[in-house]
DNA sequence: GTCTATAACCTGATAGAC
DNA sequence: GTCTATCAGGTTATAGAC
């Protein structure tokens, strides 16, 4: 493995342990096993360092989902579009991200998207944005495009809440393990993809709460 | 005002723009107005003062929280339990987070609580063992006897969801302001708890997935 | 209780040899 | 590409005067 594939993989681990001010290059080049003036010539800063680590997941969950929801879109009659495969095409690529890569860091890369949203960096939020923006306009489409009675707004907010369940369940980790006392497993992608799209569907198709 | 409350309101703001590691003492000292050493005069500690933070706003919730539930249950009759009353005992109270302070701290104080979910910060977790068990377990008592026909890991499950919408709605501050246009106001807590409460209680409401 | 001064240490980044 | 050595600056925490 190359030098920068350690750095960026040990990255990822120490990042999603300790956070990004909490993680020192040190640290990482220590656990990458690597000098430490490696990271500053592979990559210019620190700051470029968790741009990339991200970019090299967000791309694809980006694509994935596109082509998922154009693929089913495609085969979709002119009635009312279905929810539930609107919501897999959202949910699948980002519960299969780090699982392509054979490092074994799928749990340490879920849990850093899911921090991403609400991360207190600010050069993170134009990654969001790069990388995120289409793709929520296209589903909100979609979804407004499933439940045509529902005002756009409360599209938006209820998106932003399903957006809230995947993003907690990425990031908390184990912590639904601890408290079901072992009963439900989150290291279960089959498993949390469909308790996910199932409460989300049924959130999105709830009545209009009354003003 | 104190010294004392000078300094923690001035954290509350800082650490929610900055994070914890991202803020130091002398940034919240400078922006309080003290001197920097009054943060060890009055707490032993940086990780002390983040944790008498939270004390501050944890332990009311909590409270309320239960008092809310009780007062529901105390209430109703013998054939099974409404949704709604639960979900906004649950809701309500840290939504309410930070309006009672004059300080207007409110945002960064909702913020702070949404990210405690998912800090890296181990010590955090010590907070919340101490301050949400029990919380999670009244609650997913009282949801099973709205829903009894409901497995009790998916009440699990459906909880880990509605608490992660909560989160999420709370650490990411104005960002759904943004990708609505404004259409949605985060800021507005009765629509906020209005929305949840909808979306959360058609959620745990859904049809058991099929394995 | 509040200040100054400073100890002891860690940080990201870089220059320059190999 | 990889190393050592180091710079300049920031960090928490504390000792001791007032």
């Amino acid at each position: 493995m190359s030098t920068k594939d350690k750095i960026l993989d040990a990255a990822e681990r120490l990042f999603a342990r300790d956070g990004f001010d909490g993680t020192s290059l040190r640290t990482i080049t220590t656990e990458a096993d690597v000098n430490l003036a490696a990271v500053n010539y592979h990559f210019k800063s620190k700051e470029s360092l968790i741009l990339e680590l991200f970019a090299r997941h967000l791309k694809p969950v980006a694509e994935q989902r596109k082509a998922l929801l154009d693929e089913y879109l495609a085969g979709a009659d002119d009635g009312p579009l279905e929810l539930e495969p609107i919501l897999t095409a959202f949910f699948r690529p980002v519960l299969q991200t780090g699982s392509r890569h054979l490092s074994e860091n799928g749990m340490a890369v879920k849990c850093l998207m899911g921090r991403l949203y609400t991360s207190p960096q600010e050069f993170t939020s134009k990654l969001f944005d790069e990388n995120f923006r289409e793709t929520v306009k296209a589903f909100h489409s979609a979804i407004a495009r499933a439940i045509p009675q529902l005002p756009a707004e409360v599209v938006m907010w209820r998106m932003h809440f399903m957006i809230g369940s995947m993003a907690h369940t990425l990031a908390a980790g184990t912590l639904l393990d601890l408290l079901s006392g072992g009963e439900c497993d989150t290291q279960d992608m089959t498993q949390v993809e469909r308790q996910l799209v199932a409460f989300a569907a049924a959130g999105l198709r709830a009545e209009v709460p009354k003003a």
